[in-house]
DNA sequence: GGATTTCTCTGACCTGAGTCAACTATCGTG
DNA sequence: CACGATAGTTGACTCAGGTCAGAGAAATCC
């Protein structure tokens, strides 16, 4: 199929599929309050900071006020003072909010219960796959992996956040200052992005001429299963390469299963430890096939309209 | 996978593909226009009856009269007398109109491909496919086979949409006087509506007690690929059985190779020309398993819930 | 302890997207 | 040829969904 081809038919599912949705929120969600309301009852949650809720809607301060405003004034949300700070308020829902948000729920879930219509067990199951496979390619499609740097706040943050994350999957914890720090990177540090929203990263840094050692790699819980793992290890790898690296070795530990099934998947071998981090239980080393050479990994990123 | 599971993953699909039209549009669409003139730029096409516009898009007599005016000082329309009919008028883009138009065009098709990001020609391919079954699926369970008066408006509609493709397909063209009067209808007529649009028909009709033929099965071009044909035959046949035929024959076209297959893979097993019809050029004939069988297929519509 | 910043509220204002009723011009029909 | 239906225009109005500037209270910085 041409490209171009390609292109209109995925607007035509587009103009579908926007007919589709609102199809769905017209006949059954806006009975009588307007979108705006309703959106923020099930933002809302239980109860919200007003600053976090402005962050995550993107709502003006003064609209949003007037939002709770009338949300109040239908007895569905209070509004209080903030425990911590006297400039702040909280949002909570009452008990017929609740009840609301549960009513909105359940018109949502039967809206799209009643546009599966007569569909088979089987077809709803072809249906789900067909979606979940939709959601991963576009989000993939919507990621990007760009160097970053090390001491950049983003990059600081991400680390952090994998440093917690290994704090709680590794039996023995895991202490931040292990990290590396911004001015040891020998190398480059990248990271995956989607819609500005971190989702992964990982560094490479040189050991000796030729050597490099590959740490850090992470990728959030709520993008994994995209595959993002292996494309930010094979953008390290290209990177690293065309940095006249040959080699590169890492260490980890026995605990992460899934990044050593990574590793192995993309030919990394297991070597003797190497290091004296504590948390390297397991090392490998990969030889990278160099820049030079004609057809290899490194040379893709180099050539354009094959 | 359970199917409250099902509708809750549907639902975080719709939600994600919400936001990810909001994107495509946002940044891309609306650059200057608002959207409902934008929207009419696109469905004037090169011109088009006011008439047609109103039906098309469900606005307002007066709201498009002023998006057409609008439209008019921006020099992008031109709104004249209709020809035949002195109460009608037309409008027509202007040379700056279409311009405008290939432009909105172009920038719709940019957010796509730039939404498509770095995925490969392996991973769009896949994405289309993905589309193109959640496309089916959805259209598939939005659309509705149920009994129709033969007399009645949509069912004559529907049976002259046919005769207007036969008369295209046979080389001999086609007499609409052929077409079954409702008053001959001695059995059942089936109309498949999607979105109360109708996109198929077909009846059955006695000609002796047990026996009946099947007339006029008929998918609208814009809805051929769902296998809508097939769950049209299984709801003639289901509906047949119910009122005691135990054999259903029909005659068709040589032209019709699609139906015939259709028919080859319902079952139907070819017979000896048994009509006078000057179309009938081929003929088959099944054999209905009879309601009274167990796990016989008229039995399924009478059981629930297993 | 005063200056500055942060968080929210309020009033004034704006635009898009329509609806509704009254009116005019034409058409088809008996 | 009169009458009702159809096609379109216009003015008055509504509502959702926002933006913007200014004010006041609390927190933070220096």
């Amino acid at each position: 199929m041409g490209r171009v081809d390609e292109i209109e038919r995925i607007r035509a599912f587009n103009r579908f599929y926007t007919q589709h949705l609102g199809l769905l929120t017209d006949r059954y969600l806006d009975q009588d309050r307007p979108l705006g309301p309703a959106r923020l009852l099930y933002e809302i949650g239980d109860r919200a900071d007003l600053r976090d809720l402005r962050a995550r809607l993107g709502l003006d301060a003064g609209y949003l006020s007037r939002l709770l405003r009338t949300l109040e004034d239908h007895n569905l949300v209070r509004v209080g003072p903030h425990p911590a700070d006297g400039r702040a308020r909280v949002a909570a829902l009452t008990e017929t909010g609740r009840r609301e948000r549960a009513d909105l729920d359940e018109r949502s879930r039967r809206a799209v219960t009643d546009a599966l219509g007569n569909l088979t067990a089987e077809q709803r199951a072809e249906l789900v796959a067909a979606q979940a496979t939709v959601h991963r390619l576009l989000r993939l499609a919507g990621t990007v992996i760009a160097p970053v740097d090390p001491a950049a706040t983003q990059a600081r943050t991400s680390l952090l956040r994998y440093a917690v994350e290994l704090a709680e999957r590794f039996p023995e914890g895991y202490d931040p200052a292990t990290l590396t720090a911004p001015g040891d990177v020998d190398g480059t540090m990248l990271l995956a992005t989607e819609n500005d929203h971190t989702i992964g990263c990982g560094l490479w840094t040189r050991l000796a001429p030729g050597t490099a050692e590959l740490r850090h790699l992470w990728v959030a819980a709520e993008a994994r299963g995209l595959g993002l793992g292996r494309r930010l290890l094979a953008a390290l790898e290209a990177d690293a390469a065309a940095h006249g690296i040959t080699a590169v070795r890492l260490g980890t530990h026995a605990a992460l299963t899934e990044a050593i099934a990574l590793y192995r998947g993309a030919g990394y071998l297991p070597i003797d430890d190497y290091s004296d981090s504590p948390y390297n239980q397991l090392a490998f080393e990969k030889v990278l096939i160099t820049p030079g050479w004609r057809g290899g990994s490194a040379g893709r990123s180099g050539s354009r309209g094959t």
